[in-house]
DNA sequence: ATCATTACTATCCAATTAGATAGTGACTAT
DNA sequence: ATAGTCACTATCTAATTGGATAGTAATGAT
C-alpha cells in the first residue's frame, strides 16, 4: 500500500510523518509545547524556561503554534504589556507524540553520555 | 529541573527531542526505517519505495543510519553489485517513535483532508 | 565495440531555518 | 527628563538541508 501525496497550504507532503513534523517539527515547537503542558505562562516566562532561544525564534514559533491551535495567546490590557501562552486541547493531542520522541533521545543521551570517552558529556547541574 | 545541555560529537544539544531528531530527523531516515521494518530492502527497492527521493539523499542517510547502527549494510560480491540493507535492534527501538509521529501526522491528514475546502486534498489512489 | 545494469560519488546551487542585533510603544517610577 | 518594563518587529547574515545533474566501476549480454 502506497501513501499517496498530500497538498496543504501549497506545499506538498510525501508521507504522514512528513506532514506531521510540518505542525511541530524545527527546534523549538515542542520544548515550547512541552512548557506550556506544564502551565500557562507568559512570553518572558518560555523565554528564560528556554535559554537558548531567541525573541525572533520565540515569537515566530508561537505564532505558528497559535495559527495551527496548538496554543491560544491571551493579552491583558496593562503597561506593561502581559501576555499569556496556554496549550489547546489539540496541542494534549502532540504530548504523547513529544513523550514518544523525549524518551528516545534521554535513552539515547544515558546511552552515549556513559559509553564516549569515559566521563559523562552531561555537564553537571548548577 | 533544567535539563542541562548534552554535547555529542561538536554540537551542543539543549534537550532530549533534539538530541533524539539528531538520530531521526530529516526529511528521509524516518521513512527509509519505517520500509525496513517490514522487510530487507537492496538499494534500488528502497528508491523504488521512496518515489521523490534522490540517489544523494538516499545513500547519505543510509550512510547515517548505519553510523548510528539503526539499520546495517550487506554487500555481495556480485556484479552489478547488489547490497542489502536491513533494520538492526537498535533501529526497532525507534519504530514506536515513528509510529506515535505517523500517527498523528494521519490523524492531521484526515482533519485537513476533509475539512479545508470542501474536497479532500488526498489525491486519488491509481 | 557498445549497451545495460546496479549502487553508488561528486559538484553545484536553491531554499529553508535559525541566530545576532537593534529598535518600538505605552505607561510607571524616580 | 530619563530610565525601566515587557512583548514584541525588523533586518541582515550564517548555517544547514536538500535537490538537480552528471559521472564511475565492473561485468555480462548483444
Amino acid at each position: 500500500m502506497i501513501m499517496p501525496d498530500f497538498i496543504y497550504e501549497h506545499k506538498v507532503y510525501y508521507n504522514p510523518v512528513e506532514f506531521a513534523m510540518h505542525f511541530i517539527g524545527g527546534t523549538w515547537k515542542m520544548p515550547i509545547l512541552w512548557r506550556l503542558n506544564h502551565r500557562t505562562m507568559r512570553y518572558g516566562e518560555i523565554r528564560k524556561a528556554l535559554p537558548h532561544i531567541t525573541d525572533k525564534m520565540l515569537s515566530s514559533q508561537l505564532k505558528e503554534l497559535e495559527k495551527h491551535e496548538l496554543i491560544t495567546r491571551k493579552v491583558y490590557a496593562e503597561v506593561p504589556p502581559r501576555v499569556e501562552y496556554s496549550i489547546t486541547k489539540k496541542g494534549k493531542e502532540v504530548i504523547p507524540v513529544i513523550e514518544a520522541i523525549r524518551n528516545y533521545g534521554l535513552k539515547k543521551m544515558k546511552e552515549k553520555g556513559l559509553k564516549e570517552g569515559g566521563k559523562p558529556k552531561l555537564s553537571p547541574e548548577k
